[in-house]
DNA sequence: ACAGTGCATTAGCCTAGACTAAATTTCAAC
DNA sequence: GTTGAAATTTAGTCTAGGCTAATGCACTGT
């Protein structure tokens, strides 16, 4: 007897090919190449792994790999992370607007889920949300067409002082430093003017919209990416 | 020339055990043994792939072997395969509710999340859809406990011509023949009565709650499970 | 009772993707 | 320019879960 069985390698990507890429894709957000020591932490996996996997990627097409040096996405490989990344803030938008979930919890799942949805599903979504251009902690959310906005976001760390800043991104996906910051009122979109900062990375004194003021170590202040605000 | 049989058979996916367990379940849901070659079949595998799979799900605990007859999950394998149960039709009826799902879509699409979604997502799917009781084909949901209802229902291929039925659930996942049925407004909860049957595996004749008739093939009349609505 | 048939299992191999240990390359410091 | 440390790659191993081919078991028919 012999049925055919699959008749030709699936076009879906395995999990981790999916997750390298994204890795790659984050590293390689400000320009450069993406180090395997990088990749390797990210992905908590040992280097030898992620040479491995480069290879293999290389071979598809995705990334493009100077030996010793480190790799780039291929145009092919940036539209494959920005598909990943798409489902992603998606996930999390529509699982904190329409399932209540808190901001803090909602990376893990969406990390799970954004390797076994479909793109129908993931338009479903996006639909049900009005298209949202945002994620819950304000990062972009690439179009279907695979584009992403880019913004110049300084961190509040290296922020000056006197100027004033919309909060527009919280660049960490812990739970318990996301619910501080929530308690804090420091969520995207809030107001901040920077009242002061102590000398030798210490906090950075702000005052909200509300008239109140916070003092951010500079762990988290590191965290939280702002645009200026002048003449609003 | 004499075709060249490709040297390498082409990446296969891979069933998890999850998706083994499953399929267990279902086909010791009459009592009895799960065969090998059923298992294999309906997971489109090839029947060693299962014997192995088998090995290590007993070493497990999951299911109990009894070699060259069969395997019967264990109460902790039947708890597991419940769950997963519960996650699929939990899965479909939020598609469909929820994301405008058609329920001939749904299966496929609840195949891959099921094995992606944290507990904690399905119960705020089913809290969000008042927790049902039956998935959009009808199959009744396992409660989180893992309680699940057992039904006397009969094929419409094999009900007495004569009676009065309720259509209860429709046994199949494929989306043409779903499609197709929902056209003919042979959905759950329809109200049947049998006028009639052919003979030799002939169609099945019904009138439906709204007096129009149908003409069920015995194929499709398979697929239909119904309650006796005697006294409603 | 036993031969034949058909299903189940074992044996042995393959690939993906991890790992560790060893070898290689790069680069910075003298 | 050489040297040594750090990073990277290669080599070799492991596991899960597929596969095919070969073998083993059980049941049916004579």
């Amino acid at each position: 007897m012999n049925t055919i069985r699959s008749p030709q390698p699936p076009p879906s990507l395995t999990r981790s090919v999916e997750d390298y890429l994204k890795s790659v894709f984050h590293l390689t957000s400000q320009g450069g190449f993406a180090t395997t020591s990088d990749i390797a932490e990210m992905l908590d996996v040992a280097p030898p792994s992620v040479s491995g996997m480069m290879k293999r990627l290389s071979e598809t097409g995705l990334i493009e790999h100077v030996p010793y040096r480190g790799v780039q996405l291929t145009p092919q490989g940036r539209r494959a992370a920005l598909q990943m990344i798409r489902r992603h803030r998606i996930l999390e938008s529509y699982l904190t607007s329409k399932l209540g979930y808190d901001w803090g919890d909602v990376h893990v799942e969406a990390e799970r889920l954004e390797h076994a949805v479909s793109e129908k599903l993931i338009e479903r979504m996006a639909d049900a949300l009005g298209e949202p251009r945002y994620d819950p902690h304000g990062a972009p959310i690439p179009t279907a067409a695979g584009e992403i906005e880019e913004a110049e976001l300084v961190p509040l760390a290296e922020s000056e002082v006197g100027s004033s800043l919309v909060l527009q991104e919280v660049g960490d996906e812990h739970p318990a430093r996301l619910h501080y910051l929530a308690e804090q009122g420091l969520t995207p979109g809030v107001r901040l003017t920077v009242i002061d900062r102590q000398p030798f990375n210490g906090p950075t004194i702000v005052r909200l919209g509300d008239g109140t003021t916070r003092v951010v170590g500079q762990e988290l202040a590191l965290l939280l990416f702002c645009r200026s605000s002048d003449g609003e």
